[in-house]
Formats: structure tokens, sequence, C-alpha cells
RNA sequence: GCGCCUCUAGCUCAACGGCAGAGCAACGGACUCUUAAUCCGCAGGUUUCGGGUUCGAAUCCCGAGGGGCGCACCA
């Protein structure tokens, strides 16, 4: 070949694939624009959408015609064609509605926006509400304008967009392309906003507290640091609201939630993300059985706006969120699967010599508090397939937990498990400044022996807790969690619009 | 952080040491009831990147990068 016809397919090549699929879509847009239709006008007039077209008149019979005109806005998502005669499937955010474009009732605006089409274009259609002669409910469209033209080719219609990598970075294609994506995230805000109504008609009250922190508190946790210029401060972000809801509650404020999203520099996995979202609920008079209470009505109450339904899938098996979930003291549930009756107040070596039997590794320096967590941890959560409340659990663990009344080794605390996952956090708060004050100066002393679980203590809480604290129940829900689960999705990923990656390349 | 897997056309996937292919999307054409429409034609590639082995590498080896999954930490 000689070598000048090389070097022109060269050229050729050299503009891409990709590049040539835009190009041709931005010479169909220009086609438009030089025949006067706007590409990108500012708006359109719609009268209904897919969804309500479909309330109303599914299940006419085929060939009819209602008299109904309709106009209807959104994205060309599949296109059949017959020559003269045309199939859309245009899709808005309610649902799809097929479009039936025939050369003999178009307008001549509308052979122009066809000449043009591609799929992904958004478009507004004007038209009569029919039925196909196959039966499908159809708009017979005499009027189309293009509401913005798409420059980028579409994921494959029947495949959709597989790659998880891509699937992340570019959520907007994957919701266009992926309709169980779509799926999960309508449970995730439906839930989102149950939770929420059912919040305030509880009577609690919506807060907002600080996300960047000058010390991060609540939980343990590593937390991401920044910078506050205007100060010349170093700051955290959060990795939990409790401290500043608690101080809400001194304040008067009986009954509070936050929608918080919390930020922790650690491991991320299918069941972690650095950034995730809690729900935290502070009432005062109350104590952790009235949390125990709180969050089985909130989570059926977000189970049943987002799903209609008390039955969940989670992998293999079918999990049955009906109400009321068994409720087990940990000691007792422990002793029942190990054989052993444990306590706090046991010797390290008894407690140990569970965990060796039961494959849990430790660390020299855990207390017997510590190492009976674990156990739970390790031997018990696994076992939990529907919901079932643990509580009891030792103080060692609970830094902000009230002690029991009557066994001051263990915190009235609590813990939802379900699917062998800790889904809600709660107890009876800590009020007395003075044993909040030794609590924080055990976790120092721990911290002292290079404990990096240790909780850093926090005047500014203390202090708030001596202008008084009335009793408190609080409880903290994951949302992410939440949503895993009511959806059926595995990884927490999939249930985070936009998930921490590493930053793209646009080289 | 450590281990394993993965990366091929815009998308979904083949080819697994011997000429890099298909479907969808695109492009040209036929078609007024399809719905993964069909049919004919045409085009599309630095096989993630950089080295190496080989007569010959998408394929084997080494390294880098992206992503996924385990283990550890954590909710």
């Amino acid at each position: 070949m000689p070598e000048d016809v090389v070097d022109a397919s060269e050229v050729e090549q050299s503009q891409g694939a990709l590049e040539a699929l835009i190009s041709e879509r931005r010479r169909k847009r220009d086609d438009l624009a030089a025949a006067g239709l706007d590409p990108y006008p500012s708006r359109f007039d719609r009268s209904t959408t897919a969804g309500e077209l479909h309330l109303a008149h599914d299940g006419l019979e085929a060939d009819q015609r209602t008299g109904q005109q309709a106009s209807l806005a959104g994205r060309v998502v599949s296109m059949r064609g017959h020559g003269k005669l045309i199939f859309v499937t245009l899709a808005d955010q309610s649902g799809t509605i097929q479009l039936l474009i025939q050369e003999s009732r178009r307008s001549e605006q509308a052979a122009l926006v066809v000449e043009a089409l591609d799929l992904g274009d958004w478009i507004g259609v004007h038209g009569e509400v029919i039925t196909s002669r196959r039966g499908e409910l159809s708009l017979d469209v005499d009027d189309i304008q293009m509401l913005s033209k798409a420059l980028r080719p579409m994921p494959d219609k029947w495949h959709g967009l597989v790659e998880t990598d891509t699937r992340y970075r570019q959520r907007e294609v994957d919701l266009l392309a992926n309709a169980e994506s779509r799926r999960v995230f309508d449970i995730r805000f439906k839930a989102i906003a149950a939770l929420r109504r059912f919040m305030q008609d509880e009577g609690f009250v919506e807060v907002e507290t600080p996300i960047l922190q000058p010390m991060a508190g609540g939980a343990i946790a590593r937390p991401f640091f920044t910078h506050g210029n205007a100060l010349d401060i170093e700051l955290s972000l959060r990795i939990a609201p409790e401290l500043y809801l608690k101080r809400l509650v001194v304040g008067g404020y009986e009954k509070v939630f936050e929608i918080a999203r919390n930020f922790r520099n650690e491991g991320v996995d299918t069941r972690h993300s650095p950034e995730f979202s809690a729900l935290e609920a502070y009432r005062a008079f109350g104590d952790y059985r009235d949390g125990m209470d709180l969050a089985e009505r909130m989570i059926v109450a977000a189970a049943e706006a987002s799903i209609g339904t008390m039955t969940v899938t989670a992998g293999e098996r079918t999990l049955d969120l009906s109400p009321p979930w068994p409720r087990r003291n940990l000691l007792d549930w422990l002793e029942e699967v190990t054989g052993e009756r444990l306590h706090p107040s046991d010797p390290v070596e008894k407690v140990r010599a569970v965990c060796d039997a039961h494959q849990c590794d430790y660390l020299e320096e855990w207390t017997s508090g510590k190492l009976i967590f674990e156990l739970y941890d390790t031997v018990l959560l696994p076992l939990v397939a529907d919901p079932v409340f643990v509580y009891g659990i030792p103080i060692d663990v609970s830094p902000l937990a009230r002690s029991n009344d009557d066994d001051p080794t263990m915190a009235d605390r609590f813990e939802l498990c379900i699917d062998a996952k800790e889904f809600v956090n709660g107890y009876s708060e800590l009020n007395n400044p003075e044993v909040q004050v030794e609590r924080f100066a055990r976790e120092s002393q721990l911290a002292a022996q290079g404990d990096l679980e240790a909780m850093p203590a926090d005047a500014a809480f203390v202090r708030a807790l001596e202008y008084g604290l009335p009793p408190t129940s609080g409880i903290g829900l994951g949302i992410d969690r939440l949503v895993m689960l009511l959806s059926g999705v595995e990884a927490i990923r999939d249930v985070i619009l936009f998930p921490m990656l590493r930053p793209e390349s646009f080289d």
C-alpha cells in the first residue's frame, strides 16, 4: 500500500470512533439549528406524564382513539422505524410511553426533528392518546420539539451499563440506562422521606449540627481533617452528631433528630463507605427500651413507604420484618450458644477461653467486657436473620451510655441486628457529668496505652452535661444499610449515588 | 495495608500463542402496528498503559494504572 494512502487512513482513524459518533450527533443538532429549530430551547409545557396516562387509560382495548390531546416530555430510549411509521419509547420520571410517529400526521417541524432524532435525546411531543393495533397505550404524535440534543451515544439498550466502574463514576448514565439502579435509589429516597415524616409525626424536631468540628466525637473512628483558613484552626469532619444533639436536649429540645452525613477515614468495602448517612434521634425522659420501640416503628414505617412489604431478600434468604421483634439479653443468649455464663466481672482468662473456643481473636489489653462484646460480634451476630434486639452491652465499650441500675458493669444499651449486621445502636444516655468525666478519663488512659479506638474527652460536652441533661433515650440508625436491606442489594456503593472513587484522569 | 480476579469497538461480549470478531448503537437503503422489530449494505480497534519472551502476543512474563472481591479495621 502506498505511503500516502496509509497516512490518509491514519488521519481518518485518529479522530476515534467515539468522536465520530459525537460528530454525527453534532451535525444533526446543527442541521436543526440551521433550519431555525433551537436544539436547546428554554422550556416546554407538558400537560401530563407517562405515568398519569397509564393510570388514566390502562386496560383500554386495542386500536382505540380517546380524543384526548396531550403534551409529554422525556428522553428517547428506544426507536423502531418502519419507514413512514416510527415507534418511539419515551421515558420520563414516571415511566415510559410509546409514541407513534406517522408521516401522514406529523407536522413539517416534526419531520425535521425526526430526521435529527437519536437515542438519548430529550424531546417534547404533542398528539392524541390512542392504543395501537397491538393494544399498547400510545401517543399519536403530530408535533415534536427537540428539547435537548444528546451528543454522546447511549449504552446498550438491552444490557444497559454493566461495568461497575462506569456505573459509579457516571451515575447519570447508570440511572438513565438501568431501571434496576433507578429502583434502588427510588427506594432510598422514599425511605428517607418516610423516616423524616415518621419522626416529624412523632413530634421530633429536625435539627442541624456542625459537620466541621474542632474535635470529632460521639463515636470511635478515625476522622478526616481539614483546615479552616479564617480561624486558622484544624478541623475534623464529623464522625457522629451524638454529642451536639445531646447538647440540644440540654438546651430544652426534648425530641430532636438529625439525618447526618458522617465521615470516617477508614476502610472501604461492601458494607463501609467513608461517607455515610445516619439518623440519630434523642428523646428526653425515655430510656433504651423506648429507643427499641422507636427503632422498630421507624423501620417498619420506612419499609411500608418504600417497598410496601415486610418481606425482603438478603442474598439467598428471605427475611420477615414484621413486628414485634424479639429482644434478647446478650449474656443470656451468649450462654445459650456457648454454654458458658459470662459476665464483665469474670476474670479475663475465663472469657478468653470462650473466645479461643469460638475462633474469636482478641488483644492482650482487652477487658472481660470488651471480650464479651467481641464474642457477641463474632459468635451471635452471624446467627441473626430476622430482626432481633440485643440488649445489655458491657459498659467497657459504651463510654457514653448510662450504666444499668442493678449491674453497673453493663450499659442500658441495645443493638438492632438484621441479616448478621448491626442496623441500630441505642442506649439510655449517660447524663451524670462526673461519671462522664471518669469515662473519658478511662478512655484517655486507654489511648495513652496505645488503644487507637479510645474516645477523646470533650470538655464542652461535659460542661453541657453540668447544666443538666434529662434522662434521655438515644438511637442511631444506619440509613445506607437500611436501604441495602430494603432494596436487596449487597454493596453499599449501590445505594450511594456518587460513591468515593479515585479521581478520573481526563488527559 | 496484604492476597486473588479483571480491563478487547460508544455499550454488551467472543477470540486464550497463529489474519481481532459478533450483537446493539451509528452510517446508507427497504418497510404504516412495532415493542430486544425485521431485511440488505457499509463502517467502526494503539486489545488500559509501559517493558520483556517469541518467527509471531489481546493471549505468556514483569511493572504501572483503574475497578471488583476476600482478609484485617470499622457502622
